[in-house]
DNA sequence: AATCGTATAGTAGGATCCGACTAATAGAGG
DNA sequence: CCTCTATTAGTCGGATCCTACTATACGATT
């Protein structure tokens, strides 16, 4: 019973670009970040030829060209394949059913809380609550600079809509906790 | 600049156990899920003992005696070290500060949210909205057993209250995703 | 008393991931 | 027109992680 054949989640974001067209592996990375997908997928130039050749390996892309400029390394250009495009769907389909326990490494953190003293506690997540209300505001920025002016319909930004909202969230959690560890609402046992 | 030496959270998790008292990396893990702290640090037998090594070597733990109960495989009994101790409270301080890019597999599958067309999308968003539903209820039920009940220190028991605020966000996000594309608020391009 | 399921305890080997590196070209600045 | 830096393009070796597996003990059941 093996799982799905490739998991690593940049996989998905090579497939749903080759959709588009046939690209080589550096123009996907670089289109990638254009598109501001980089807070959705973590692009690594290790891991994207890793996977690109996984991809291939599995039959859900294919090369179909290379070309050279000057003398520099010859590029691979790879195109969807059938069973690729079935995949992708499917695997989109299953990710967006079933939620799946992330990690993150904030909530290893706030496990031993404690740990801190109750001032330190309050002051480290005060500087986090800065940073997230800094990020918070870039991602409006971008969202301003986009979808805000019409030149990117709202349904290719959405992503970053919703973690915009889950970034707001957190920023929320954070402050109401150093409220409450503030004013003594929140027991602090040795 | 080297990074951290050990980056794993799963170390934070051993970490912190051991400063209560020496243990052996079984009991480690039986330990953190009695806990409930399986939901915030991934606890996976091959891992962990990785993980154990790592420490080891880099002197944040050191074992202290073996023991042998019948025939079964020795077990080694491992206690933190004084370096150990500030590396940990050094590094929750650092994970606190500093915000760092997660990628969550929903977020990867929610950019190309449009390849699933609008029927599809809707019922898929609505089949996770259900589960993130009850995964809420449960963390609540776990919640009123122990801090609610009193056995246990709510500040004990805080990542789990920050992972049902975000759970929570989730959920709204995703019911009011399903209404706008029912609703048609969001547009939905070829 | 033989069998079944589950808890205890850990190992081995491969898949995956990633940081650090190489190397060529284009363009900016002096 | 020469140097410097940024961008383009990709490789490589090792660290990490995880799946699948081994093996014993123990209590309950037939």
């Amino acid at each position: 019973m093996t799982r799905r054949k490739v998991s690593n989640t940049l996989a998905l974001a090579l497939l749903g670009l080759l959709r588009e067209r046939p690209m080589h592996p550096y123009e996907m990375a670089s289109t990638l970040r254009e598109r501001h997908k980089d807070g959705s997928f973590k692009i690594n130039s290790g891991s994207l030829y890793d996977t690109v050749e996984s991809l291939a390996r599995h039959g859900w892309i294919e090369p179909v060209s290379t070309e050279r400029a000057g003398k520099r390394p010859e590029r691979t250009v790879y195109a969807l394949t059938e069973l690729g495009e079935g995949e992708f769907v499917g695997w989109i389909d299953e990710l967006i059913r079933t939620p799946v326990a992330e990690h993150p490494k904030f909530l290893a953190a706030v496990s031993y809380l404690g740990a801190l003293g109750r001032e330190r506690a309050a002051d480290a997540l005060a500087e986090r609550a800065g940073r997230l209300r800094r990020q918070c505001e870039d991602i409006r920025a971008v969202l301003a600079a986009t979808v805000g002016s019409g030149r990117v319909p709202r349904l290719f930004m959405i992503e970053v809509e919703c973690a915009l909202h889950s970034l707001e969230a957190e920023s929320a959690w954070t402050e109401q906790t150093i409220a409450e560890i503030r004013g003594g609402g929140l027991e602090w046992p040795a």
